[in-house]
DNA sequence: CCGTATCCTTGAAGATACTG
DNA sequence: CAGTATCTTCAAGGATACGG
């Protein structure tokens, strides 16, 4: 699972979320990565899809009980990432 | 950090190893992969080198405070990933 | 023993256009 | 709205050979 895939997640670790929020919420995602993201999580079991029978359509996509499980250990180091980050990237000059 | 700077990272996280050991250990890495894995991790500031100045050369690698933290957060993720792949693996099918 | 240098293949990912 | 299709680019990574 690549950087989008952590995104996705990170996005979707605050609730259930449609294709186009999605995609707002992902910033720089294209519309190819966001789909084959999706799909490979869920094809995972990592993400859930539930697709509406309406017009217009509406899809929802939320973590799985296994994806909660996941983000529960993933977002400790998520979060130390983002703090160290910046001063990782300064220390390299 | 990709794959194999995982593994290095894991291998490190036992303790201080030599490039010969790094090689045997992380399995089926490349030298030309171990060389810019290692550089990269030193760069960023995670991994220490030692090198002393004897013959033959010899070249210690191990995880610096940093690196240290990191692990703190990585291994669970680590540890909850190896016991789930065979069961995400089996479940795509 | 500890790497560096080079060539080459392959898959990830971006751009763009189109559809049920 | 929620995607699919196609084309292209680019860098990760493998194979192999060599050097201090």
């Amino acid at each position: 699972m690549s950087r989008w895939g952590v995104l996705v997640l990170l996005a979707l670790s605050e609730g259930t979320l449609r294709w186009g929020e999605l995609r707002r919420e992902v910033d720089g995602i294209s519309e190819k990565m966001l789909a084959s993201t999706l799909r490979t999580l869920e094809a995972d079991g990592i993400v859930v899809r539930t697709s509406y029978p309406e017009v217009p359509p509406r899809v929802e996509y939320s973590l799985s009980p296994l994806g909660e499980e996941l983000m529960q250990r993933m977002l400790p180091l998520v979060g130390w990432v983002a703090e160290h980050a910046e001063g990782i990237v300064e220390q390299q000059a």
